[in-house]
DNA sequence: CTCCCATATTGATTCAAATCAAATACGGCG
DNA sequence: CGCCGTATTTGATTTGAATCAATATGGGAG
């Protein structure tokens, strides 16, 4: 696979894994009233990649999750708060950042469902990221201790390596690439998420502020203004407040990889 | 902790694991004739932190690997290398980069002794960067699927959510610092890592070239060379060609969490 | 020891993107 | 339904860093 390649796949590949068996509840607010079961969870086919699929449909059988609602706006979780859980996102949107102590932030990273979140925690205890709902959001709540089986602790591994390699692509794009060629990766990265989610590639709304993309890509809100309306001029795609249609994924390609020289 | 703080732990933190009992010897070349066993390795204070440490000495006593010796200039691997092993490094020094199609590319880090590499290739059981020695090096071969021992499982997932918790530092600073907070960051992240291994934090030789140091930072090798310039004009620190000595950690700070305005 | 090439320094100029500054458009709420 | 605050677009100007260019320095090969 070709480089430019990995990195759009990157994302996509960001899967779920599931949690062992069913979950002690937690402490008061709004979880589901009864776990919910694996077997029946719309999101199998995201969740289990690869070694968890079909074959390991017993380990599958017995497993549930409690779940949490979130409404827009909501923290999951504070940088600095300890680490108990793993989350998986069954629907809705997320955004993770870190901030400075002079009041800059960094947006590390968009989230959408069949994607985990929090394994920053796993290394210190405590959680170095913020992680702020997008929309209105429903998570499996997987408590890190209770991962005993070997089949998830390889799994969890996988899905940790992956976010590894999306954050070497991020790197690329936040160290070598101009303008243009960010905001073109990061809508062909979001248009590749979307399709494997069974959603348009080519039509969608996005969920995040013009801020908040030019911090997930080191630019500044005017600027990604500016390009969206550069490349709804030059026909790649159109714009309409927060939602676009993509009319030319290879020449949003070609400006990625900065072949229109 | 604070987020600055965070940044600058994150890499000293980066430690090592220990792979489950003695390897099968690799194939051919430059390994060492018998495995080393890991109760009489030096780095034991750095490769065993946290949990894996004391309390587990029953479990490192059965503790042995084959290393490997690299020349400087060697790779360790190569993006696209079908993966094996994990490796810790015994010393010496080393880059990793990822290549983009039109030649571009981006160091996405440095490693130095004690630190592992490789976690990149266990999500698709390919590497995706390249790993190259700055120096001549000594590495432990760890066969990933050795790995059984539930304690080395947690423990390996700790060292790559440190390693995530990096990532997000490094995002911070090619998304927000300006070029003289990143060199900053870069010689105080460098300085603490030294420290950690018993180096002089204040006198240390650069392994890598200006360019890759700009690579990494995301800034051309003249604006590197520059900055070092100004720095030692500032007196935070003295330069002579890779050799930096630190005069003012304090100074160094100012610049990289920006106060001096 | 000396030559040679890679590496580093420094200066001049250009350029991409940030910042500063209005004006406009939405979306949520009373 | 209209108001208000937030988000977005667009324009003007500044600026930080890249690029282009010319030396200088040093380490390694022979």
């Amino acid at each position: 696979m070709s480089v430019t390649a990995a990195i759009l796949e990157a994302n996509r590949r960001r899967l779920t894994l599931v949690p062992r068996n069913a979950c002690a509840k937690r402490a008061g607010d709004k979880v589901a009233p009864f776990p919910t079961r694996c077997t029946t969870c719309n999101l199998r086919e995201l969740c289990l990649p690869c070694g968890l699929a079909a074959s390991d449909s017993d380990l599958l059988g017995g497993l549930a999750y409690t779940r949490k609602r979130m409404k827009r706006g909501e923290f999951l979780f504070r940088a600095g708060a300890g680490f108990d859980s793993l989350y998986a996102i069954r629907t809705g949107f997320f955004k993770s950042s870190v901030v400075l102590e002079d009041g800059r932030d960094q947006v590390t990273g968009f989230h959408m469902a069949g994607e985990i979140m929090g394994m920053d925690g796993i290394g210190t205890d405590s959680h170095s990221a913020d992680v702020l709902a997008l929309e209105d959001s429903e998570v499996c709540i997987i408590p890190y201790a209770h991962l005993e089986e070997a089949r998830m602790q390889r799994q969890l591994q996988k899905v940790m390596s992956r976010e590894l390699v999306r954050d070497q692509g991020v790197m690329l794009l936040l160290g070598t690439m101009k303008a243009e060629e960010r905001l073109a990766a990061f809508l062909l990265n979001l248009s590749q998420r979307f399709v494997a989610r069974g959603f348009s590639p080519l039509e969608f709304h996005l969920r995040m502020t013009r801020e908040e993309i030019g911090s997930y890509l080191g630019l500044s809100l005017e600027t990604v203004s500016r390009l969206f309306s550069r490349f709804q001029e030059d026909g790649l795609i159109q714009v309409q407040q927060k939602h676009i249609r993509i009319h030319d994924i290879p020449g949003l390609k070609a400006v990625m990889i900065h072949l229109n020289d």
